[in-house]
DNA sequence: GCTTTGTAGATTGTCAACAATCTGCAACAT
DNA sequence: ATGTTGCAGATTGTTGACAATCTACAAAGC
């Protein structure tokens, strides 16, 4: 070594050296995004985040075509990028699909993952029992989906993880959007839980995929049951479609 | 209306009214990456790819973001953008989570196939045997490529079907870097494909998505028996991953 | 001979200014 | 009164210039 040893905590000037402003802003913007900072349908101007950034525009304009990509903001040419609205049609897609990863996601953690693993899931399920019976939503929901994602973590596949993390956060955007962020919300799948993770704990790849599909229908079909009752009380097409080419 | 009547085709002043430069760049530099005139490891020197486009660096940066995002290219901060190098690795995790997709793909396309959806892809199928039979590769890829997407359409499901694609590009990916673009190259599975047509015919949901799971297992067995190969001949760690926290 | 240091060139990261487009409102004509 | 036309302000799209960083090569020191 030369002469000055590293300080503890990583340093901002250490940050700066691997990160560039565009990756920061767009990690900050994701953050707020998620964290409901910003609802779906705001407008983000590229002068006024800039300019609370400190930074010019140049790097917020890179982080928003990455935003775009990632499904997190829409952008209307000469308009500006708005925080994406995803309609119940588009939820209920990306609840379909979600089904279909989470199927291979219970697969492949059961054949995957390890005695600590296992522990470490049994934890969280009486957590969120607890939760559950003290109909905490506001404890309860965070659990639920650190749950799945550490499910997905277990599966060993970067790749899949990737894909079903970006549904979760465009699932995310959908809960924002209507407030109601009762589909998943509601402690009423403590048990199912449970099997999911008695499943893989027997190794049964074949039943760990089969519960996890059928868990993430569940939650589809309480979409569904929203939609019907949204269908009846506003004008009934406030639905709009991205089509893909 | 006003004065003028619209030309035929999409005059060039019309698309560049709805689309920006940048989309426009990172349109022409996907379709490079995907058609193989860039190859996986070459780096994207963004002056060159400017004065080459004739646009200034700006509209180059944001859409390397935006390719970034989408997994076609790597950035390395102050040394420059890569076309993304896709480890055989990183290719056995694409197909495990392709399968899953086609599973659902098949389940979907049978509840929603039309008697013209599947004579189109019987047509195709017919297609695909007669190349095959002919043992021209050439032909017989690009048609595999568009049974398999025609199928992700016919699920009529926008975010599976671009989750799908997703992964398809960076397949494709993988096949340009090791010049072996063998897995699904090799027309070993013309019955495969007539038996899922014919599978969707029936209106068999799980029976199509089986066939379809155990077709990509079976891509997937090739690329490990290229795996076993390659393991032999080159010093045995040249496969990096990218960790995703 | 090998390592280290320093410098030059090239490339990326960031910024500020300019041009084009859109929105809203007011003035005008019908 | 209603609809159209024409600004004025604000916002986005694009560009070129400046600053910071990296790479490569050559010179100096051990």
């Amino acid at each position: 070594m030369t002469k000055t040893a590293p300080k503890g905590p990583p340093s901002a000037l250490e940050l700066l050296r691997s990160q560039s402003l565009t990756t920061l802003v767009k990690q900050e913007l994701e953050r707020r995004i998620l964290a409901g900072d910003i609802l779906p349908g705001d407008k983000l101007n590229e002068a006024d985040v800039a300019a609370e950034l400190r930074v010019s525009r140049g790097p917020v304009r890179e982080a928003f075509r990455a935003l775009e990509q990632a499904g997190l903001v829409r952008t209307e040419k000469n308009r500006g990028v708005f925080v994406r609205q995803v309609s119940l049609a588009e939820a209920d897609e990306i609840y379909e699909v979600r089904a279909g990863l989470d199927e291979l996601i219970g697969r492949l953690a059961a054949e995957r993952a390890t005695p600590a693993d296992i522990a470490e899931l049994r934890e969280l399920v009486g957590q969120m029992r607890q939760a559950g019976q003290a109909q905490d939503v506001d404890a309860y929901y965070p659990l639920n989906i650190r749950f799945h994602d550490r499910l997905a973590q277990l599966a060993g596949n970067g790749t899949l993880l990737a894909a079903y993390r970006r549904l979760i956060n465009e699932l995310h955007l959908y809960r924002r959007r209507t407030l109601a962020r009762g589909q998943d919300a509601f402690p009423t799948s403590t048990s199912q839980h449970a099997e999911i993770v008695e499943a893989l704990a027997a190794r049964d790849a074949t039943l760990a995929g089969e519960l996890l599909y059928q868990h993430a229908v569940k939650s589809r079909s309480r979409l569904h049951e929203a939609l019907e009752r949204e269908d009846n009380l506003p004008p009934p097409a406030l639905v709009r479609e991205v089509s893909i080419p």
